[in-house]
RNA sequence: GGGGAGAUGCCCGAGAGGUUAAAGGGAAUGGGCUGUAAACCCAUUAGCCGUAGGCUUUCGAAGGUUCGAAUCCUUCUCUCCCCA
């Protein structure tokens, strides 16, 4: 391969080479195994694909047999990032960060090649830093230039608070450089800055600068907000298959591609032919939507569960259908139970008034028809059938019968 | 250390003694239209009462004034701003 075409694997997806490409280019030149640095801390028990979009890159790279040095922020996650909100982080707890560490990297490597990583947990070298360390550390980096931060220079200005932890845990992250050695660093566009205090530190302890790689940041199902678990608009990759699809599914449409592009390993040729063929009209948006939701099962269930996520969801919204398996729910001792008692005992309704509320708007039907006052008791004698809103549903039925 | 401003429902934000379960917006949920898309239209968004009118709790916390308090008073907690 040339030099040239793997330029060209590298950089799809990216949004900015620092300092430039050609940098970039004489690295691969050498043509040697680069060391490509990513870190995370692990404040989360799961991942969800907002995080893969720089796993898969990480995975090009190594693809063309560089290798990943995976930090584990076990050290930094226990400060808690600060980029971004300025609310409080809680501080998270030694055992629980071990645990989500635990989580997290079974999860990278659904798309990360093991032989090809290296896992480094930050703690080795901050837990025995000292203070001494660290104030050596600190003097490597001046106020001036943190402050350079376009993020920190707003709130500067219109003199909002910025914590003396912000200044500091872009200095924890470049160490990490400094310790690695690594020839790349790579991270979402927000990350930029940290990124870049890598370069300075690395080049301030006499190191060769890390080149510095930006992805993209994902757009969550919502379509504005970048996906996130605090704003309720991830996909998680330890979603049920079903769950995923139906995500999928209900992304706007102008997303599509781009989460073919940053989501799945589908060559570029097929994605853009697709494309082509939704802007002519050849192709309704709809179909490219439902390839996209299996590609993205199948990465992370496998083809058979994708198959059936995919069924099973022409099932219920294309042929409004019922489901194949849906949760059933028991009453024992009973052989009447009122509407609004069942909708809550099941957690279909958050209490009795949204159950009203769900009755009279009619988002609840019972065997196929809308119940729409709330003065209703289902018999037991027989099995019946619960839906509410497009997507809910449960069997229902007395204790005496067997399965 | 001195001075000032503020805390309202999921979020933002109006309200300045009664007609306020609290305007408006955002968001979410449900319905309609569709392709579980977007856009758009409608409705809902404290809880309880077997549904019909009720009842109970809510405006940072605790007390108080009043027939009546989100609104007035006292104390407390927290946030922000300005000066040094």
């Amino acid at each position: 391969m040339t030099i040239e075409d793997e330029l060209k694997i590298i950089t799809r997806n990216v949004v900015d080479v620092l300092p430039n490409k050609e940098e970039l280019k004489k690295l691969l030149q050498e043509r040697r195994p680069l060391k490509i640095k990513y870190g995370v801390d692990p404040t989360a028990p799961d991942i969800h694909l907002g995080h893969t979009v720089v796993l898969w890159k990480l995975r090009d790279f190594q693809n063309l047999g560089h290798i990943v040095q995976f930090i584990l922020g076990d050290f930094t996650a226990m400060i808690g990032d600060p980029s971004g909100r300025n609310e409080a982080r809680k501080t998270l707890p030694e055992d629980v960060i071990r645990d989500n560490a635990k989580t997290y990297l079974d999860q990278v490597f659904k798309i990360l090649n093991k032989e090809k990583t290296e896992v480094n947990p930050n703690s080795k070298w901050f837990k025995q830093m000292g203070l001494d360390g660290f104030l050596g550390l600190a003097s490597h980096y001046t106020v001036a230039r943190v402050l350079e931060r376009s993020e920190f220079k707003d709130r500067f200005v219109n003199k909002q608070e910025i914590t003396l932890l912000e200044f500091i845990y872009p200095l924890l992250q470049g160490y990490d450089s400094v310790m690695l050695k690594n020839d790349i660093e790579i991270g979402g566009t927000d990350q930029t800055f940290n990124l870049l205090v890598g370069r300075d530190l690395q080049k301030d302890y006499g190191q060769k600068e890390q080149i510095v790689l930006t992805m993209p940041l994902l757009v969550g199902t919502d379509g504005t907000r970048k996906m996130s678990k605090t704003y309720g608009n991830y996909i998680g990759i330890t979603d049920a298959a079903e769950q995923m699809f139906g995500k999928a599914m209900s992304i706007t449409d102008n997303l599509i591609f781009t989460y073919f592009r940053l989501l799945t390993p589908v060559p570029e040729t097929r994605i853009a032919g697709m494309e082509l063929k939704v802007r002519s009209g050849e192709m309704n948006p709809r179909d490219a939507k439902a390839m996209l939701a299996s590609e993205l099962v199948v990465l992370y269930h496998g083809k058979e569960k994708a198959l059936a996520a995919s069924e099973e969801f022409d099932r219920i919204f294309k042929n409004k259908e019922l489901p194949s398996e849906m949760p059933s729910s028991v009453y024992a001792n009973s052989d009447k139970v009122w509407i609004v008692d069942a909708l809550v005992d099941n957690k279909l309704a958050k209490n009795k008034t949204e159950a009203n509320r769900l009755i009279q708007q009619g988002a609840v039907e019972l065997d196929g028809s809308v119940i729409s006052v709330p003065d209703y008791d289902i018999s037991l004698e027989k099995e019946h059938i619960l839906k509410v809103g497009k997507r809910r549903f449960l069997k229902i039925r007395g204790g005496k019968n067997t399965v």
